[in-house]
DNA sequence: TCTCATTGGTCTAACATCAGTCCATTGATT
DNA sequence: AATCAATGGACTGATGTTAGACCAATGAGA
């Protein structure tokens, strides 16, 4: 009988599972306890709150992350017995972010690239469609002062960074990048790809070289944007990208 | 004492609130019943269940966002309980989707423009980006012969779409675009964006002249991917989408 | 030395959500 | 007309999550 509602619900298998999939997707990841221990640990690995840092009161924390003080309390005593926070009480006491952990062993990032398996793909192109568009948009509509001042304030603290710090103050750089945008989606988006890259990123070490290399093409793409040139904006952040990018996807061959 | 600390601290201050914003988020946007309505009503709106079709079977469907059964079942019940949906029970039974909605009133675009608020630059930003960044994507690494085919037959289907569906044709061919990237995740988030600004775009009547302007961007957009033309595309798309939002921007002057 | 604002620690009652099981209905197929 | 596989409908008991109130500890500043 109804041949127009049949004709619709064929075409409509013909739109391709991944759309459906897309839209159909998990509504949530996980508990709220493992989202949230997640967030936390993502804060900490992303230098939000740097070691010898302190997290925001429970209270207001919870309320930030939308979640009962409860659940965070759980997710915060998860870390703390991780060892990755320390908690002290009473007035200016806090839950305080501990010392950096350990370095990874040498041939832990081919073990974790090679766990990732074709969500890495997905996080690389992603990162490199985010912080592309990002620059792009931005060198499209320029900087007023106070923006160029931070940009430049951020590219110093890279250039100076101690080896410790340099990862952190990478990330910074990168994520000030999304946040300049003043598209909040798009800066959540951009921590969150940089927050599932982190950890391979972190197993990789800081060559002094790479360094260096990295340091003119940040300087490329400051330069770019200031100068409101989108198309070199594009040029310098892809290359920039695509030198970690075959870094890691070096680990799979 | 711990200056260390201290100096770290603040530098962490420094950092400035947007990126530990982005960290610190809501862990979820509410509780579960309220998404996977949202979800629902998403792919009801985006045409990824167009009407007189049905959705998978519950027993599917939860698994599939990750959502109790009875969670999964109050929310349709909500939708059956609005219009949305119709239930038919045993064999061949399942959930349906009813015809459209009735087409909103006139003045509707413009209030829902001004509810949205500074959302609604978030929303335009991002999907440029996302769009942008796809067709980038596509065209500097090329198609295969199955992604051209399917690729074309999505332009074909919106440009002798019938104009109760040229909407839903629309967001297909868009999202087809984020899906041949292969990232899930943008696919994900470009889903979600259309999903934010489908109301204002339903809320806009589909005038012949943006059809027929629309339909020569879109071949635009197709042919500089298919000649594997990186700046064409990204100019076309941008161009295309320019448009769009130049029209919702101007609900709000 | 004492105050007290701020912080973590704890508890309760209510609600949300879950996995699993079994029942009721349907209609194409036999 | 009977079969039966697939579907929605309904229930139970366990677990996750919440809001709110109150207690305990701390240490900078009066």
């Amino acid at each position: 009988m109804p041949t127009d509602a049949d004709e619709r619900a064929s075409e409509s298998r013909a739109w391709g599972d991944p759309t459906a999939d897309a839209v159909l997707r998990p509504v949530r990841a996980g508990n709220a306890f493992e989202e949230t221990v997640e967030r936390l640990m993502a804060a900490i690995k992303l230098g939000v709150v740097p070691p010898g840092a302190r997290f925001p009161a429970e209270r207001d924390l919870a309320a930030r992350l939308g979640v009962s003080r409860i659940t965070l309390r759980e997710a915060l005593r998860a870390l703390q017995q991780a060892g990755h926070v320390e908690v002290r009480r009473g007035r200016f006491g806090g839950t305080f972010v501990t010392g950096p952990p350990p370095a990874p062993e040498p041939g832990e990032a081919r073990r974790r690239v090679e766990d990732m398996g074709p969500a890495l793909d997905d996080a690389l192109t992603f990162r490199e469609v985010l912080e592309v568009g990002a620059v792009q948009t931005l060198a499209g509509r320029g900087l007023d002062p106070a923006q160029r001042a931070l940009l430049l304030a951020r590219l110093d603290a890279v250039d100076t960074a101690a080896p410790e710090d340099y990862r952190r103050l990478d990330t910074a750089f990168h994520l000030t990048l999304a946040e300049l945008t003043g598209s909040s989606s798009l800066t959540a988006a951009a921590a969150d790809v940089r927050m599932r890259l982190n950890d391979l990123l972190n197993a990789i070490p800081v060559l002094e070289r790479n360094i260096e290399h990295s340091a003119v093409q940040h300087a490329a793409i400051v330069r770019a944007v200031i100068d409101a040139d989108p198309e070199a904006a594009r040029r310098a952040m892809a290359e920039h990208l695509d030198g970690t990018a075959a870094l890691l996807r070096g680990f799979l061959a």
